[in-house]
DNA sequence: ACCCCTCCCGAAAACGTTTTCGTGTTGAAA
DNA sequence: TTTCAACACGAAAACGTTTTCGGGAGGGGT
């Protein structure tokens, strides 16, 4: 008896199964994604089932295996990620939180973010603070309600100014972990990648020394940008250490960003330096042209180094030397150290936070002889 | 008797939620995210009662409202974004595909699209294809799980060269909005962002003819990058509307976008061009170098023009002028259309894509007289 | 006829929200 | 005293998964 019945429901099951195969555009919505539960009501099985199978999991039978995975086939069956981010409380998404994407140092930086990050399995979401300390906080407030695993940030202008970081301390506090990059602080404990910027500039400087230059020149940041900073620093004590003084005249500092081309061409003409050192690419090239137009032969006029190997030292004529920062690597150290640190998260060797420091060298070009 | 035992439990309840104020810190982790449950235990309220209080929800007492308030406050709750995003089948991320980040275009690009994204309450995550087809591919299908609400994207050269466009059309199949830029194609109905690339590359070489020039010489890409070819159709157009001959010798498209030094040398030596129109800014300022190297004066004994205003073109030596496609903007605008077609979703008008032309500008700079 | 083991499969919990609906208590009006 | 509204709150479903556990059916061995 009992057989006859099942018989029977067995049959009503095939027979309802190929309806479904053959109106199956009808009964689901191809526009809209296809759930489990979906193809579990289609098939008459359990979610349970449905789950199990596509993950070939031993306990579901050959026969309901195949069935279910031809099924999901059919109909493009994609697990949600949503759902499982919530389940595995992991995202798989990074984020990386930078000053401006259009400085190519950046963009190179991202890069090398994006492709081991990729390899590994995650995505990665770019947040631009645009210099701004309300952006920065905004964005890693907004992200860290769960919808990141973790950040790769350089700091922003403002930001270093103010010397106010509880943004980022609050985010590591919540077990969060934080890879911090370039524009970084001591206030704040966490990994870090940088490169020796003091070093760096002490040995551009040096360069020039050795040439026998006497009268080099800096142009260079206001002091609260940390890597503006230390470069001149490096300078400084490159100078003290030859034995030759260090002149307020021939150091620049530039505020505006934007508008500087007068206070470097004042620079050049009234101080005549016989070498400039400029701590990154849009000083030393806007010094360059001004050099150009002032009628000063480069290098044998003037010679000039700048910082981080972009595309427009390579592209300016004359070509210019540079204390190469590579973006690319900085940015790959940065990610592996912020996954190492979320896979091993059951270790959980807190407080063992890493410094990396990417080696630079200058590359000689034109500018420079 | 029931009176009896509920005062009972009621003065346990004081008793355990008095302990529990005292002891918060150690009974809640403040080292993980701390969830609804975790105040509605602590408090001894439902965890409805906690999510409509801090949703200032009417039907919540002021004294309850206040005392959850607090409480989520002292432990720093914030909403758990995954699962609001599972709920409301809504992840407010979009992604942007783009080739490479490190050209300058397509990082102006990104700026674009991140600041009205941000405007409107979106995140983006940046996927770079590396020019591959697969990794576009996988790319796609991985986000397509749910992960992100809709897609802005520019076709890798190898898509554009197997025209093959299945994943494009699967997304937009699921219901999943798609808007392309720059380098699009007509096999996909989508919304787009494009400049007049034809038009463009037209007037840019209707202004040499103009000028009186007739050997104008081109450095355009293969035939497969969809803006290569338009901007040389635009060229050939321009030349047989003003009666020049198109000389095939004068047609340079390169294929190896890392070396061709050698081709333009031979163009420039052998043809001796009056003028180039470059479809790029590094080919232009590769021209322009190599130019100088054979002792050519610019523009007085060769003009060029190039393509994208980017910041070599604005910092080269001479500077350069170029047909300017302001990435920003369309960055801007391919992100409003989508956010449009997201939030507007239930109007459902399906089909009715646009095609908007951001439009172009010739730079005049120092390249050309 | 009974027991046990294997094979398949389903129910349910869990992740963290929001929201609808139901319900108990209170006060006032009849 | 009864009735009804207002008020304050809780239970439960829902979003889409994965996984643990329990259990029914069937077969083989006594």
């Amino acid at each position: 008896m009992h057989h006859k019945i099942k018989d029977k429901i067995d049959r009503l099951k095939n027979l309802s199964y190929l309806y479904s195969q053959l109106n199956s555009i009808q009964k689901i919505d191809m526009k809209r994604k296809v759930t489990l539960k979906q193809i579990a009501k289609e098939l008459d099985v359990s979610i349970s089932t449905v789950s199990k199978s596509l993950r070939d999991s031993p306990e579901i039978s050959e026969d309901t295996r195949q069935k279910v995975q031809a099924f999901a086939k059919l109909y493009n069956y994609k697990p949600n990620n949503i759902a499982l981010s919530l389940k595995n409380k992991k995202t798989k998404t990074i984020c990386i939180i930078i000053p401006e994407i259009i400085h190519h140092f950046f963009a190179t930086v991202i890069s090398g973010v994006e492709h081991v990050a990729n390899e590994n399995g995650y995505n990665v979401l770019v947040c631009l603070s645009d210099e701004s300390f309300d952006k920065e906080v905004i964005n890693m407030e907004m992200l860290a309600g769960g919808s990141i695993d973790g950040f790769i940030m350089s700091l922003s202008k403002e930001t270093q100014q103010r010397r106010d970081f509880h943004h980022i301390t609050e985010v590591i506090n919540q077990g969060m972990p934080v890879v911090m990059f370039d524009r970084v602080t001591n206030d704040i404990l966490c990994d870090k990648v940088i490169i020796d910027d003091n070093l760096a500039a002490y040995n551009a400087t040096r360069f020039f020394i050795n040439k026998g230059y006497k009268k080099i020149a800096l142009i260079t940041t206001v002091d609260y940008v940390s890597v503006g900073k230390l470069r001149t620093d490096g300078y400084t004590k490159a100078m003290m250490d030859h034995d030759l003084k260090v002149d307020p005249n021939l150091i620049l500092k530039i505020e505006d960003t934007d508008n500087f081309d007068a206070q470097i061409e004042a620079l050049i003409r009234d101080q005549k330096p016989e070498a400039i050192f400029a701590v990154n690419e849009i000083f030393a090239v806007t010094a360059i042209k001004i050099a150009g137009k002032l009628g000063l032969k480069i290098p044998t006029d003037i010679s000039i180094i700048g910082f981080t190997d972009g595309i427009i030292s390579k592209y300016s004529t004359p070509s210019i030397s540079t204390v190469s920062q590579n973006g690319v690597k900085m940015g790959e150290k940065a990610a592996k150290m912020l996954i190492d640190r979320l896979e091993n998260e059951e270790m959980e060797i807190e407080e063992h936070y890493k410094t990396e420091v990417i080696e630079t060298a200058l590359v000689e070009r034109e500018s420079t002889r």
